[in-house]
RNA sequence: UGGGGCGUCGACAAGCGGUAAGUCACAGGAUUUUGGAUCCUGCAUUCGGAGGUUCGAAUCCUCCCGCCCCAGCCA
């Protein structure tokens, strides 16, 4: 296990999570011989996003806190309509990445399918479970509604001998699709609809990822689950909310078959994330309908897209432990994921200069062919990353952002007269101002340098409030750079029912910018390593589109910028050519 | 309208009868060769509402209000 325990979790004085609550009580009870073994079970049928990670970091992460806790890895593969290998690749991959591991507990619940049916048998056998030849139709038209009982199957009184012919005929194969179910017999009463006679398998002709065309029954969620869990020694075993109606049901199975090993459900609220959507379902939406690039494109809440963004392992972790365990229904404000990838990527990241918008800037006094090697440190957070060398010449690119014609108060950047610093390198003056005598645009500076500046100080003490990243016209290479943004313009896309969560999508949540000048350094980079562009953010190198021809990042989170608050605040932001 | 669950700062979230932790966000200030980072300071007389019990209630009781989940041969 790789993960680094948050301190609130190894902090004995520090509050736990109504969860790990449970768990430390029922260790005080001396339950489960003291043992903690967890599970993270997922279906294969879509790409895991940050709503999984919560799961996953509560699951392994109560595991790895208890001395020999365990915490297995199991596909709940009872679909084979809807589930695919392509994603148990990926979700091991995912949950890989985040940093965790399964050591040998990787199970199916297609492992157990021989176990389950036999389970089912002993069912039959106690009198508990019937095949009905309902149709799908009537079997919701006898289950009744919220408030009215459902009435009893025609079927619920066969023979057991007749129930263990018919569901041996169900799995040889001689019944259609759909003809027939095997029903648990509860209580066709019951206030929890659950209750009410539940179907445990189904006839589904679909070839099975694992177990081929071996079966044309498949177990229901249910009746694997609880099973599943049994069999793998589970002690406590940790869904989410909308699950807690099915634990009578979960617990129902277990009693009557007499198991061992009872596991206990606790069911915590999943998590919601601010300006975005984590619904496998309307996540899939986006991809299908072109309004992102795939399920990796860097705006997707998913583990893939967070990755291929510039998301870190320990940023995500770290927030995870930091939204807490509850089971009160929220929604986290995407604010706080951004805060730990930016503590992540403060403490890591390389500095490097790169302009994104690039407005040429000539330094007349300085040498025409002279070029100068600057020392620039590569990260003030950590001396340890030590420096590099930056080249200097009399034609550079600053970022037009950092010239303003007509300067509002407080702007401490280029204006026409004012002096700068250049990091690591000069102080400078605006003298000329080059505008398109067409559009007006601002196209090209004239300054002027203080050769006794170099490095960015001045020995008589006079001070400058700008300092700019900067780099030369000819010792930089073109970059392509793509701004991220919030997925959604609304916090929460989903909370006005009569509309569509799409239409409150960001039209500016990708914005690529093709003619960035970035240090030269930066072309031989390897896919999915991190800097920080001085003063702008946190970019990485995109591992699907860059190569060292064509350099591709992508802004995996802006600084925090109290200069664009203040122009924001006051509307005077300038616009941009 | 049956059953289950949940309501504590703008957002998360502690609190478990002794007088509202922490984090993010936000607002000031210090510092700074990143308007970054860092460091200080401020930010719920009040816990969905109303009653009640108690010397004392976010915590216990009663009633009310609001939100979420369940009528797949999905998970």
């Amino acid at each position: 296990m790789t993960i680094n325990f948050s301190p609130e979790h190894t902090d004995p004085s520090a509050s736990l999570d109504f969860i790990r609550n449970i768990i430390a009580e029922d260790l005080k009870a001396n339950k489960n011989d003291g043992r903690v073994h967890t599970r993270f079970p997922p279906e294969p049928n879509g790409y895991l996003h940050i709503g999984h990670a919560k799961s996953i970091c509560l699951n392994f992460g109560i595991a790895a806190e208890h001395k020999g806790g365990l915490c297995n890895l199991r596909f709940d593969d009872t679909n084979p309509s809807k589930e695919d290998i392509k994603y148990v690749e990926s979700i091991m991959k995912d949950v890989r990445w985040l940093g965790f591991d399964w050591g040998d507990r990787l199970f199916y619940a297609s492992d157990y399918f021989d176990r389950l049916y036999q389970y089912a048998v002993q069912l039959i056998k106690k009198g508990k479970a019937y095949v009905c030849d309902l149709s799908p139709d009537e079997i919701r038209e006898y289950r009744g509604t919220l408030t009215e009982p459902g009435r009893e199957s025609p079927y619920r009184n066969r023979s057991a001998e007749e129930n263990l012919d018919l569901f041996e005929c169900m799995r040889s194969g001689e019944f259609e699709d759909g003809s027939r179910v095997l029903r648990a017999k509860i209580d066709m009463a019951s206030p929890n609809l659950n209750m009410r006679d539940p179907v445990m398998y189904r006839i589904l002709r679909a070839e099975h990822h694992r177990t081929g065309n071996k079966w044309c029954i498949y177990p229901m969620y249910d009746f694997t689950h609880c099973l599943s869990d049994s069999i793998e020694g589970i002690t406590h075993s940790i869904c989410t909310m909308e699950f807690e109606n099915n634990r009578p049901l979960y617990d129902w199975f277990l009693d009557q078959l007499e198991v061992d090993c009872h596991p206990r459900q606790i069911e915590f609220a999943r998590l919601n994330l601010s300006h975005t959507i984590l619904s496998k379902r309307k996540l899939l939406a986006l991809v299908e309908g072109k309004l992102v690039s795939g399920w990796d494109d860097p705006r997707m809440p998913t583990i893939a897209g967070l990755r291929r963004r510039g998301y870190t392992p320990e940023s995500i972790r770290n927030f995870c432990d930091r939204i807490g365990v509850a089971k009160r229904e929220s929604v986290v404000d995407i604010a706080l994921l951004e805060h730990y990838i930016r503590e992540d990527l403060n403490r890591r990241a390389p500095r490097v200069m790169a302009v994104l918008r690039p407005l040429k800037v000539i330094i007349d006094n300085y040498p025409e062919e002279k070029v100068e090697e600057m020392d620039a440190e590569n990260n003030p957070e950590d001396p340890g990353m030590g420096s590099r060398k930056v080249l200097f010449s009399k034609t550079l690119y600053i970022e037009q952002h950092d010239f303003r014609e007509n300067p509002p108060k407080k702007f401490f950047r280029l204006s026409p007269g004012s002096e700068i610093r250049l990091k690591h390198a000069y102080y400078i003056k605006c003298t000329k101002v080059i505008k398109d005598e067409h559009t007006g645009e601002v196209i090209q500076l004239h300054c002027t340098y203080d050769p006794e500046t170099r490095g960015g100080w001045s020995k008589d003490g006079r001070i400058v409030k700008g300092t700019s990243h900067w780099v030369s016209a000819a010792h930089s290479v073109k970059a392509e750079v793509r701004l991220y943004d919030h997925l959604f313009l609304r916090a929460n896309p989903d909370d006005e029912k009569d509309r569509d969560f799409r239409t409150f999508l960001n039209p500016n949540s990708l914005e690529t910018l093709t003619s960035c000048r970035v240090e030269p350094c930066l072309a031989e980079t390897a896919p999915g390593s991190f800097y920080q562009f001085l003063r702008q953010g946190y970019f990485c190198v995109d591992s699907v589109d860059s190569s060292p021809e064509k350099p591709v990042f992508n802004r995996t989170v802006s600084l925090r910028d109290s200069w664009a608050k203040i122009e924001k605040s006051r509307g005077t932001e300038a616009p941009y050519f």
